[in-house]
DNA sequence: ATTAATTTCGTTTTTGTCGAAAATATAAAT
DNA sequence: ATTTATATTTTCGACAAAAACGAAATTAAT
C-alpha cells in the first residue's frame, strides 16, 4: 500500500515548488533546496521526489514550450494541489501545536 | 556515512519526547504521537525510531526504577540532548523561511 | 556532429513499519 | 512459599516506503 503522509523531503520538496510558482520544474528545485535548506542533492533525487509526489497528487504538473536557449528543452512545470496544500498545512498544525507543548525546562542544559 | 538530518517520523518524536519531559519512555511517546499527530503507530516503530535518534545522538537515555503496579518494570527514559534540540530548531527555521516566501498566488484555487 | 539543458531509468542506503519474542514486574493459585 | 498467570515494557528480525545517486536517454540549439 502507499504511504500516507509527507516525508521530509517530500514536505520541503512541496514548499519549493510553491515557493517557485511559475518556474517550478526540475532544475529550479533542486537549486532552491540546495539555498534554503543548505543541503546537497542531485537532480536525480529531486526529479524522484517530485514524481512521487505527483503521484500522491500533491502536484500537477503540465509541460512548458522548448526556451531558445541551446539545449533549452521543454521543462515539466510543477505546481501545489490543493490536496497539497492541506497536507502542507495539517503538517504545519502538528508541529506548531507540538513545539507549544515544549515546557522551558526540557531544553535548559 | 550516516544520515544527517531529521526523517518526518524522527523530528515528530523528539518534539514528542520534549513534550512529554521526564515521562519520556516508548508506550507514553507512542500515546502522545497517536494524540498529537492524528496517527496510529505501533510500539515497536516508536522503539526503533528512538533508539535511531540516539545513535544519531539526538536523544540520550537511562532506566527508570520498577514502579509497583503490575507488570511495572523498569522504563527506558529519553531526553532530548543539545544536538537534538539544534536539530530541531533548524528544521524548524528552514521551513519558517519556505513558508515565508509562498507567492499568495500560489495558493489561490 | 557536438554540446547543452532537461528528464528518465536502475540501483542502493536510510527511514518507517510491523509482528512476534524476550524480559521483568505484580498478582493469583495451589 | 513455590508455581502459574497476567501485565508492562523492551528487543529482535523482517519487509516496505522514502531518499539518494550515477548513468542513460531525450530534445533543443550550435
Amino acid at each position: 500500500m502507499k504511504g500516507t503522509h509527507l516525508g521530509e523531503l517530500e514536505e520541503i520538496a512541496l514548499l519549493v515548488v510553491a515557493n517557485l510558482y511559475d518556474n517550478a520544474y526540475g532544475v529550479a528545485v533542486k537549486l532552491e533546496i540546495e539555498e534554503k535548506a543548505g543541503r546537497k542533492i542531485t537532480i536525480s533525487t529531486v526529479h524522484n521526489v517530485l514524481q512521487r509526489l505527483q503521484e500522491k497528487g500533491f502536484l500537477d504538473s503540465r509541460y512548458s514550450e522548448p526556451t531558445k536557449e541551446r539545449g533549452g528543452k521543454r521543462k515539466l512545470l510543477f505546481r501545489v494541489t490543493k490536496a497539497g496544500q492541506l497536507a502542507l498545512e495539517t503538517s504545519r498544525g502538528i508541529r506548531e501545536q507540538l513545539w507549544n507543548g515544549i515546557p522551558r525546562i526540557a531544553f535548559d542544559d
